[in-house]
DNA sequence: TAGATTGTTAATCGATTAACAATC
DNA sequence: TAGATTGTTAATCGATTAACAATC
């Protein structure tokens, strides 16, 4: 099945996006789609696709096509979305609220266990069904529950400290929406970074060139 | 001084965060640097990032290396972080109200003037400092305003009905939070996702994958 | 002038696309 | 069997890296 070995890190941002698609179709009553329909349906390439899947080994069937609910099936292993990783969330300001509250992390490979605040004053709040803890409690919950993962919805100048707290008490996973580059200082640390400001810059020069356009990503 | 001709979007991506350590170096007081210590602290070759400026025109000097303060001010032209572009935010919920109180949108070259929610109780709250208005209002306000960016903030199942409307309101240009790909179905119009969903994702499939573990990005 | 470092061309590397044999 | 479509190899394209002449 696997044979997963050094897959590039554009194929397996493109997985997700399948994921979504091949769900859609599924709740469609769409039953098998070949290579050539879901490049029209995604705006790809019939061979991106192929040369996608194959990484992780044949989903497909020749003359035929592939199976929606099993290549779905297949997807989702791969991105180990069974997991419900033990995550927690560092930061209950408005961000970090509207994460722990909105975001559907069950269906995306992680079980919220906590949130931790500087502020005392949030101590025993309840967001998004877990309780909000004080920062200095970090190494007794992680000795107690061990998560694995940490969401960080915290300012850039806080972030270099608590991440060496959190290495300290065995997280090496991170969910980086600061403006601080964990990796540069922190290597052979997990981190999958959002960096909003930047997106927002690169809208900005999209739009501020429209002149000289851009391929359009999906 | 512009060259800017057909630069690629992976060049593109990199501008906010050359920016962001010109901005650090300059508050150090640092007022000179050469590719080859701006790549050791960014974790770059000195190659690329002489290649990437380049793009947009000679910004050195020969023998002595980079001018922080220009280098920076000329990354902050091409990106158009003055241009204040106005923009309105769509779905005042968790997300939305997070963001419109949270982002530092002036920074980012844009001006928010008014959030908008389909929930008529939300009419006339501030966030962020701006009024909620009910989504119906949306063509007056727009004629009378011209917005030029919406922020959306909504669920994918609501997206497609509101970025046609906001497209008859004359806004082409879209920061997209919902997991629906507009520009698949609006060609043409510019576009920049954040999908975090697929994020998380990508993250669960890491930390799933740690004995084939994928080159840092930053 | 000598040393340093850019701007730019050439070489390499990797990712995408095309082609086609295998096979359902 | 004939048609369709995969899996996989080969060709192309683009982006990154290396090299070096220009020049401050």
């Amino acid at each position: 099945m696997s044979k997963n070995q050094n897959v590039s890190i554009a194929v397996i941002r493109r997985l997700p996006r399948y994921y979504r698609y091949l769900s859609e179709l599924l709740d469609r009553g769409v039953d098998k789609i070949s290579s050539k329909n879901l490049a029209e349906i995604m705006h790809l390439t019939a061979s991106q696709i192929r040369q996608d899947f194959n990484c992780f080994g044949g989903f497909g069937q020749q003359g035929y096509g592939y199976n929606v609910a099993a290549l779905r099936a297949e997807i989702k292993a791969i991105l180990g979305l069974e997991n419900q990783l033990d995550t927690i969330l560092i930061g209950a300001g408005n961000l970090g609220r509207a994460f722990a509250s909105h975001l559907d992390f069950k269906s995306g490979g992680f079980n919220l266990l906590a949130v931790f605040d500087q502020n005392p004053a949030l101590e025993g709040q309840v967001i998004g069904g877990v309780k909000v803890h004080r920062e200095t409690q970090l190494p007794e919950f992680c000795r107690e529950h061990k998560p694995k993962v940490a969401i960080l919805c915290i300012p850039a100048t806080a972030t270099e400290s608590i991440v060496s707290t959190l290495i300290e008490c065995g997280i090496t996973n991170f969910w980086n929406f600061s403006h601080y580059d964990i990796a540069v200082r922190f290597p052979g640390v997990t981190v999958e970074n959002v960096h909003l400001g930047d997106s927002l810059m690169t809208l900005c020069y999209q739009i501020s060139n429209k002149d000289h356009p851009v391929e359009a990503e999906y």
